[in-house]
DNA sequence: TATCTACTTTATAAGTATTCTAAAGTAGTA
DNA sequence: TACTACTTTAGAATACTTATAAAGTAGATA
């Protein structure tokens, strides 16, 4: 939860000119305590209602794409026409449920250690995600 | 590995006529040992090789979705622009390296049980899927 | 075998998410 | 203030997938 001021210097250290468009984005993203996910559309509709600014979509995926280059947001890897992103940049898995398409953290605490007894010559691993498809009981 | 007079069988048992493009998109997927991951455009390609015949890519996309529902096909989360299939329908996991786009299978046997220590109020949970990301060495 | 009907295939249009382009605007610096 | 590199933008382009509706075919029936 940071003011302005801190998103300014944030983004002046990360190599970003802080534009007016990118301190917006990063109020919506960041001026709570709860991390949450997004795809870009639910972004551009957040943006919208907060108002007073209009943010093009073109500018709205350049502003996330280099975000998630700094670290400040994970893509994460669920199976759909849309990509979710995901201001949690913790390690740390998934609930997905399909049908209203609403992803859940699970954290890191709450799985066991994934432990592969495999490997691939000439591979190493980059990340493993745990996705878990969940429908209504 | 089956015969086509199997795949027509089979086919008829799962309440869909055998045509002459099912009895193909059977051949290229099922007349192999090994399974293998593909995506659509994969699998016209694979069909334009083994040549004769000419398939739509509507009819493609048709026959994949009907195999899928009916069980023969699983459709993997690969974060991605594509969507990727399977002919391994048993319950495993994947390596993905996102470089040239390829998926490894990762056998059940090949990792440890998973445990989940969360749960949503009021859903069940429906599937589990590892997705480890790889990279070159 | 000829006929009928529901299912299937097909070309092509439409839909949708994402990226590209290049012109106009702006931040930081001198 | 003037300059330059970076940024934003509208709109075009791209790519994957689904929808449409007309033509074709499988299986059943007479
Ligand atoms: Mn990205
Ligand atoms: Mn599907
Ligand atoms: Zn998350
Ligand atoms: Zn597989």
């Amino acid at each position: 939860m940071l003011s302005s001021p801190e998103y300014i210097e944030k983004l002046r250290k990360s190599g970003l000119r802080p534009t007016r468009q990118r301190i917006k984005i990063c109020e919506v993203l960041f001026d709570t305590d709860k991390t949450f996910h997004f795809t870009i559309s639910d972004l551009a509709q957040m943006i919208e209602n907060k108002a007073n600014v209009k943010i093009s979509l073109a500018t709205i995926y350049n502003t996330i794409h280099s975000f998630e280059k700094k670290g400040y947001l994970k893509e994460i890897a669920v199976n759909s026409s849309q990509t979710y992103f995901d201001t949690n940049t913790t390690h740390h898995h998934h609930f997905y449920d399909e049908g209203n398409k609403e992803l859940f953290d699970i954290n890191n605490s709450e799985i066991d250690r994934i432990k592969i007894n495999k490997d691939i010559p000439g591979k190493k691993i980059k990340s493993v995600e745990v996705l878990v498809k969940v429908e209504n009981k």
